[in-house]
DNA sequence: CTGAATCCCTGCCGATACTG
DNA sequence: CAGTATCGGCAGGGATTCAG
């Protein structure tokens, strides 16, 4: 088998596909920093259901702890997932809301789904 | 917004869908599983080249370790995503080989690849 | 050639307590 | 209500060494 062009596009193709290390500007492991940590993917979930404050995903996802709550919607935001807006008056509420970019996780996540989904094998 | 099927049609509706902490059986949760650790998805990369034995993995990623390549190795073959053949003879080759299942795998590195991409922005 | 065993270090996650 | 501060346990991963 001489190098041909496969049916994933993206990958053996682009320029980052050369890389031999785990580097952080590889597409693959932007998308899976943004994805990684215990909880992330249930957050984003919720997010894609409705959810919108903190509160609203603690009553989703009681097992996780304010800590890592307060961690994932800061990490997600720093990813580009969310948008944080602090609503003025009393008592304070802070809104989430996913971004653009973050609404295009629907269909990765659905792909992940996929794969392991036991009717796929 | 009542509760309504939305374009990510796994996700909302199957039983799954429902489980508030993260579980093993949860299908995103087994496909991140399967994807884990640090280098996994650039040796699964190197199995979409063509790449086969142990050797051939160690040139294509000169930085990766003994140790952690046969940990993937192992990790990616309990995952159902390779094959490992003993070819007889001497020296001893071993030969792996990506199974349906994880030939599977090229439109989820892809989907991952796509949201990643600086041009998807 | 293809790993397995061991050691150590780091970073994640959970629990608890505290704040504007 | 929506976090932050701190601490400790545990597992991941790198380097080195040994084995079939």
């Amino acid at each position: 088998m001489t190098h041909q062009t496969v049916s994933h596009p993206g990958l053996p193709d682009d320029p980052y596909a050369n890389v031999t290390a785990p580097t952080p500007s590889c597409p693959v492991e932007i998308t899976l920093a943004a994805l990684q940590g215990r909880w992330t993917t249930l957050v984003i979930r919720e997010f894609l259901r409705g959810s919108r404050t903190f509160t609203d995903l603690r009553h989703a996802l009681p097992m996780l702890s304010d800590k890592v709550l307060s961690d994932r919607l800061a990490h997600l935001t720093e990813a580009g997932v969310l948008e944080r807006h602090r609503q003025p008056g009393r008592p304070p509420r802070v809104h989430y809301a996913l971004t653009p970019r973050g609404h295009r996780l629907g269909p990765v996540l659905q792909a992940l789904w996929d794969w392991g989904s036991p009717a796929s094998g």
